[in-house]
DNA sequence: TTGATTAAATCAAACGTTTGTTTTAAATAA
DNA sequence: TTATTTAAAACAAACGTTTGATTTAATCAA
């Protein structure tokens, strides 16, 4: 059990502070060289701490890794909640247009190329989550439902909307994941991109070009669901 | 270094087969589990070898990722070389047209999506392709050359010849990396449209789901570039 | 304000496994 | 024989984890 005191302000600030440096040291490790790869050891040396603090915090390596999730599916959520609450509520409400859809839409997924580069300096949260998605664990149904749902269900009713038809429609999921990907990719595919563009691998595109990157995905999607919306209108199915 | 016999077709039929069932045995394991969590012993067991083969013919376990990676490239190059290499001629002659340019591109997207999930029972190519693209190793070089470079840059000079820019543009880069994304994406977020689809974890999407996915890939980007045009040919930049 | 008490937190050291690799020797070809 | 190839055993190093003692800091009686 972890540290608690009488039910004040101070629950034992310093057994508190070694858990957050423990978890910061292990996100970073876990998102750079995965589970297995990641030594006990090399995360207490980092950060500052015994090699007997992951077990006596958290029980395990693993019981490390499942806080990190917890951290970061808590952290990420609300580094996007200010921007997906507006689109779940216009989404709710009854007027909507494609234009304003659109605009909807085009937010949601700025925000996510942004997220994908948003610390400068640690990708590590990305490349955590990434890992859970090639090879999930016993924590990627806690990212999947804090972090991963909110988003992608957002996305696909935007979707579903814009080219009319049902949000629960094979189809939806499939063209907004299509969309989101596109976010995607420039993270999990960096090191292709790197060698294509001759950008430094100082970890992350500058952020003029995270804005390129932004720009021409929204721009795409747009497009491609607008040429959607105008088949449909025109053609059967 | 390795064996090498004389030239002929027998090179000693036995530890040739050695080596093949290593190399395959080694691609599962990699792809699946990535380098560091792979076992040498593991591997030898499933290839029917013993420990010391993987030395003995390979150097070391590093000397045998190296050999997975260029069996890798070989491999994948030739499963794509046959549609790659008329886009290729095609961009190298004259006549070109905005239809024929987009038949070439959506041949390409839908090729990639197809080759996502070729092996149904078996996605450890891909796996270990996306590996190696979040933490590169001394084999990236080699799969990008082989196998990421030229599918990259015929499907960059594709889209810049359709809107009408420099295929050395930074700009024509990137549209062809967030069109290439949408075909990444799902592999590399396997697990959340899984769960957004409720398709079983077999590891595939069916082989009708795979079309789908082809043709919302294809229906996009082909949209997305058509946007485009149209926006560059109204406005100015 | 003291001094004893107690629980939480940290520490160095060592545990038993498993890792990649090497060595030694037997078996199999030419 | 002579040179390869396999098999089994042994290697040091690194792994996650456990242990028992020590330090830190808050609590409470005096």
């Amino acid at each position: 059990m972890a540290a608690r005191r009488a039910s004040s302000e101070s629950p034992d600030a310093r057994g508190e502070a070694a858990r957050q440096a423990l978890i910061i040291a292990a996100l970073e490790s876990f998102g750079r060289y995965g589970f297995d790869a990641a030594s006990v050891r090399d995360i207490c040396d980092r950060a500052g701490a015994n090699v007997a603090a992951v077990n006596y915090h958290f029980g395990s390596k693993e019981g490390l890794y499942l806080a990190v999730a917890e951290f970061l599916a808590n952290g990420m959520a609300m580094g996007t909640a200010h921007v997906l609450e507006p689109s779940r509520v216009y989404l709710a409400t009854g007027k909507r247009t494609a234009e304003a859809t659109e605009q909807h839409l085009g937010g949601l997924l700025r925000a996510l190329v942004l997220s994908m580069f948003a610390n400068v300096r640690d990708s590590s949260p990305a490349l955590f989550v990434l890992r859970e998605q090639s090879e999930p664990t016993s924590a990627f149904a806690l990212i999947f439902e804090r972090l991963l749902k909110p988003m992608h269900e957002t996305i696909t009713a935007l979707v579903a909307d814009r080219i009319g038809i049902a949000a629960t429609d094979l189809e939806a999921v499939i063209r907004a994941h299509a969309l989101i990907s596109q976010c995607v990719g420039f993270k999990a595919a960096k090191a292709a991109l790197q060698k294509r563009t001759g950008w430094s691998s100082a970890d992350d595109p500058g952020q003029d070009n995270v804005e390129l990157i932004a720009d021409v995905v929204v721009e795409h999607s747009i497009g491609a669901l607008r040429a959607v919306a105008a088949g449909k209108r025109r053609g059967g199915k």
